[in-house]
DNA sequence: CAAATGACTAATAAACATTATTGGTCAAAA
DNA sequence: TTTTGACCAATAATGTTTATTAGTCATTTG
């Protein structure tokens, strides 16, 4: 029972948050669409931002599972899960609507209750494609680059730099077509050989 | 005489704007700090508008000077100019403050009346690294990669991802050293060979 | 006893009214 | 031709009033 309603809680709070953003949803708008009494919400989340905390969590946890499946798949070279990591991180993200107003905060104001939570998972993110890239160079795909936490850094900037064009400014659709393009230049720039590249 | 007045007016302007920003700075306030009329602002701008797209342009244009320098130097080879390039153009808008504010407005609310210049700029902009890129081609630096725009486009969309993040979010001196390492990843990207990248 | 409710409230946001400022104009002066 | 300074409708800022909100907690329900 105590599950259910605290699932119904989130359910509806992750689709209004997405469609008002976090400040134009109200608790009593929740509560109401739930049919539940606002105390209830208050029952299960301590607050409105817990409550918002846990549905951007609900998010990012969707994109754990499907990136650790190409992390841990065995179909996979490296190239390929590099190729299919950064493309399937994109498109994810681009259907995280919550993930989004928390870009917007970053422009506007700063929500400050999420840092943990977002550099746990960047951290969490970064130490994946650490694997793939290290799988990579022992397979002898990619050159031995010394210190792969730069190559990290530089491919992660190069991520969170497109993330306000592509979710807050809308271009994802206009300038997906070039990410293709984008991720064989990264690749090539840090592969063993061009041959290991598979053209 | 009237070259004074204009150019007092210019410089007066590009100042409080980059202080300011468009909007929190009148022109009244321009008047009294250039010791002009309001009315002799109109004479030469025939709007506040235009006065700031002057002012962005102004921007623009020592940009220019620097990058034209680069892209006809005859003591840099294609890698060095690539290299420069990328790096003197993210240095030089680090100090173009009322280009941030173009970016900011991007954000808020979108400045319309700049969109013919800033557009004329990038395709100029484009079109200089277009240059560098076919030199290096022909010269065996790059690789032949069928159509140049479409590596020119990828570039592109990474620099100006990055702008945000650099200009706005004030991120530009913690991340500028990754800026080399992207560069060089970039570039080795396209490489003919890895040789050709001296190291 | 755990889960849910609904009335309550200080703080905050929104709405409204009033005042000040602004971008732009133009006849007159230099 | 260039510059000025008074003017004004439109807009922004400020102050006041009203409505809403996040959060609380005693009570009820299961």
């Amino acid at each position: 029972m105590k599950e259910k309603t605290r699932r119904k809680i989130l359910e509806v709070a992750a689709s209004l948050f997405a469609q008002y953003g976090f400040h134009k949803t109200s608790m009593d708008e929740i509560a109401r669409v739930a049919r539940k009494a606002k105390g209830s919400l208050y029952y299960h989340f301590t607050s409105k931002e817990e409550l918002f905390t846990e549905v951007v969590s609900q998010e990012f946890e969707k994109l754990k599972a499907e990136l650790v499946k190409i992390v841990e798949s065995d179909k996979l070279n490296p190239i390929e899960k590099t190729t299919s990591f950064l493309l399937k991180r994109n498109q994810m993200l681009a259907t995280s609507p919550n993930y989004h107003e928390t870009l917007k905060a970053d422009l506007y104001e700063r929500f400050e209750f999420l840092d943990t939570l977002r550099k746990k998972h960047d951290e969490w993110e970064k130490g994946q494609m650490e694997k793939i890239l290290n799988e990579g160079i022992e397979k002898g795909y990619y050159r031995d680059m010394g210190d792969v936490k730069i190559i990290l850094d530089v491919f992660y900037m190069i991520l969170k730099g497109l993330e306000i064009p592509f979710f807050i400014q809308k271009q994802y659709i206009a300038l997906r077509p070039h990410l293709k393009g984008m991720v064989g230049i990264m690749l090539r720039g840090i592969a063993a050989s061009p041959e290991k590249l598979l053209g």
